[in-house]
DNA sequence: CGTGCGATGTATCGGACCGATACATCGTGC
DNA sequence: GCACGATGTATCGGTCCGATACATCGCACG
């Protein structure tokens, strides 16, 4: 999963480790607390052997002379290579189990708008099978195993069935919105163009200064 | 996590490795799918070599003559130890940052019936600080990098806003429901019970004693 | 002037947990 | 008699987390 949400990130802008958790971290907020280091360096080293991502250099221009001897102890800027950019079709768009667990469905579904329309309706209509079966098991302990429970446990299980339940009702307006050929409810004041075929980095400019 | 909620389980009847995965279904439902079998079994022989649990006999009368020869392949039932007691009553009192994450929390929550009223209002509290903070993270996003972001990522934000709203709004019920002395929302009929060898969860009284 | 401190930044290690897999037993229906 | 699904125990590789370490930079405060 990690993987994916780094090359989906990455897709936008080359980026260092540190600003990498930090995009990750308002794209995907709403599902994960912030990936850990002790994930995201690893997954950076294994992108980087498989090919998927290469390192960039800083400073292209107005190369200052190298100061060589005191080890450049610096950041690392990487940048999806263009087989990154077929992995992350790849991932992007296959469906297995795990791409309708929380974690799997919500990193899915942050890169929805680099996704086609079929697919984004496979992986809704997967997600709310998922959702209604978690949703059924609870029914049935709430139904028959309730005098076997306590009070809290009960009350755990209610609000867990109510998050279903809700979840379901927010999957049916989304699945009906995809069907009807539009992007989910919000008014759509031309920010987003949809990413139709491959590449091409989406519109809004990247506010990145960086450097004079 | 897995060993306090074992302990949990264990600590309402002896039970083998296939038993306790289902009965930890039923009890923790709401907020994990099933734990897996390559994380209960390890958990076991660690529980075990520390001597919180310990193997007990199947069919303890009625014994048939001993069938020996043929490597007796069955089912290993497991009971929690004195010492196992303990340490149960230590690690569903004590907190830590870990204790207030979704799992974390789900699993303290799930035996709140065995924890005293203290440190149920301490959970509760330190539960709800943390759903605020992550809810004042997705509206920070959500106001300031809202252009930066396409219109499905910012439904998934929404949707997880409104889901940690609500939790507040329940967390807050529950919260005003633990200062007024009772259980929760539930009309409590008497019929909750379990544990069927020793200590009774206390009603709403405290007396923490637990020695028999 | 220095000095401490918080943000930035890279990196590793042990441990928790999962998913796939293997294999053995038992009851039941065909 | 035998296939098949439920019951049941067990291991292995891999992903990810939390704690920890350490180095640099800007800046506020005395």
């Amino acid at each position: 999963m990690l993987e994916l949400a780094v090359l989906g990130i990455l897709q936008e802008a080359p980026m260092h480790g540190y600003e990498l958790r930090k995009e990750l971290s308002a794209k995907l907020g709403a599902i994960r607390a912030a990936i850990s280091y002790g994930s995201l360096y690893p997954t950076l080293r294994r992108l980087q052997a498989a090919g998927w991502i290469t390192e960039a250099d800083e400073t292209p221009a107005t190369a200052q002379e190298v100061p060589a001897l005191t080890s450049r102890r610096g950041r690392v800027v990487y940048k999806i290579t263009a087989e990154g950019k077929e992995r992350f079709a790849e991932l992007i768009a296959q469906t297995g189990p795990e791409t309708y667990d929380d974690t799997g469905f919500g990193v899915h579904f942050a890169f929805f708008a680099r996704t086609d329309q079929a697919t984004r309706l496979r992986i809704l209509e997967g997600r709310r099978r998922k959702i209604e079966e978690r949703r059924e098991g609870l029914r049935d302990v709430l139904g028959r195993a309730a005098e076997r429970l306590d009070a809290y446990t009960l009350e755990l299980q209610r609000h867990g069935l109510d998050a279903c339940e809700r979840e379901v009702r927010w999957l049916e307006e989304l699945i009906a919105n995809e069907r009807s050929g539009r992007p989910p409810t919000a008014p759509q004041t031309g920010s987003v163009d949809g990413a139709r075929d491959d590449s091409s980095p989406p519109p809004p400019g990247d506010s990145r200064t960086e450097r004079p």
